[in-house]
DNA sequence: GCTTGACAAGTGGCCTGACCACCTGATTAC
DNA sequence: GTAATCAGGTGGTCAGGCCACTTGTCAAGC
């Protein structure tokens, strides 16, 4: 027994993904941020002892990541490193998830209450009258669709992004991304609109005063309103939303 | 004003990157599933008109990501894309951002709370028996750290897999997998078992009395506990950890 | 003197073609 | 019938080249 310990590395992973592993270690240990240029692939190639096409896989395996930005022409450079853009690819492993739109909502309903109880508590006064701003814009767009849901969507967006929690806003974007046809589809109901604006401004009115409570309660009020109509329009036997339709 | 509106596509993106979305896409659409073999590098190109090089870092990228996974001389397979695999690569903002465990963790709370919410009006007898099973397993197992870290693990993936909503269990495994390291440090402490187990009790109790105000409340309790510790260990000061020590 | 234009070097984007290493199945030798 | 061998298919890697784009330089024009 005891079968390994003794043999050292076991490094199976292509050249590429070790050169794209060496450059990330340069920026954890931080000879490399944000903003600083990479080496031109030819000299990358020649330092790793690798050849250019493995250092293009690398750095191919990093934008896809958003860990790096090439540039045609220009050089390649260290993005923003923001969390947010780190944190996006998750997006896929919602899309695969085997899921229907109602278990969607849930996800969405869960992330949303409880974004607004957080968020109550960590507000910054600059967001709080981003918020305000847009209650008001879109209250002159209620006969706008389009523009409606443009709005809508914002705010939604900015109560999640005022938790201050990068992971949780991508979470929530991707859920929110792959739930775009039904808000569409929702919003087009003037009445809708109507009764979605007063929940907004309530929701809005109890982030001003802190109250976290309030915040939470009202937005779940709200999503349980789309949550209702949405049980009509996709019941249950709508299941599995993704199949072809041809073939 | 209203600057785009007419150009429609405006890819900017690389055609290597292009070709992994849509090799993606095909197994968002369901064409390609787990275990799938992709078609040898050589016909991809040709399918998609364009050179190996390109597909191979199209390849390189999916391999990266946990979805895909090239068997040298044996063709290249669609990987489990268990939702803990494809959530892996976050591992790098965790490294340049060591405070994000505190945002996952928090992920983490908002996700277990809402699902013991939700669990308690919808787990089914069976999966009621297995809890209290595993609870009493715990029990036993309170002086065996590695066995009794593994009974806590499945006790909470049970209550989040008893929503009976399978986004819920991918979102969570996943999380749950990123925070793995931090959850080993936490359970190495004694009298942290036992009042981890305590909290279990109640979190069981309050589901077997379909009470879901307790069970949440429970939940929310028992991480709250967890979070404190956390806190010691990611705080505040070790935001921006990276710059460099020699010049 | 200042601006403007063309030019050249540097760099990423992409391709062709080739060789090697590995796996698999069929064929062959025993 | 079994085992060794071999050939084809496939991923891993490389060399070298051409094109497109960016940028800085430098000369021509104002």
């Amino acid at each position: 027994m005891s079968p390994a310990r003794v043999f050292p590395v076991l490094q199976k992973s292509s050249v590429s993904l070790q050169a794209a592993e060496a450059i990330k270690s340069l920026i954890v240990a931080g000879e490399l941020g944000s903003g600083d240029a990479l080496p031109p692939e030819r000299d990358l190639a020649v330092m790793l002892g690798i050849s250019r096409p493995s250092v293009r896989e690398a750095i191919r395996v990093l934008t896809a990541m958003n860990v790096v930005e090439p540039r045609h022409g220009g050089g390649t450079y260290v993005t923003s490193l923001d969390p947010r853009l780190l944190a996006r690819p998750i997006n896929f492993l919602l899309q695969i998830a085997p899921s229907s739109f109602l278990d969607l909502f849930e996800v969405r309903q869960v992330l949303e209450v409880a974004a607004a109880r957080l968020a109550a508590a960590r507000i910054s006064e600059e967001m709080l009258t981003s918020l305000e701003e847009l209650v008001g814009a879109a209250a002159a767009a209620l006969r706008q669709p389009a523009r409606y849901s443009e709005l809508d969507f914002e705010l939604h967006a900015k109560v999640v992004e005022a938790t201050g929690n990068p992971i949780y806003l991508s979470l929530y974007e991707s859920v929110s991304d792959l739930l775009l046809e039904t808000r569409r589809r929702t919003a087009r109901v003037p009445a809708m609109r109507n009764q979605d604006h007063d929940d907004h401004v309530a929701i809005v009115a109890a982030l001003r005063v802190r109250d976290a409570d309030a915040a939470a309660q009202a937005m779940h009020e709200h999503l349980e309103r789309m949550r209702r109509v949405l049980d009509g329009m996709f019941g249950e036997d709508e299941r599995a939303p993704r199949q072809k339709e041809h073939s």
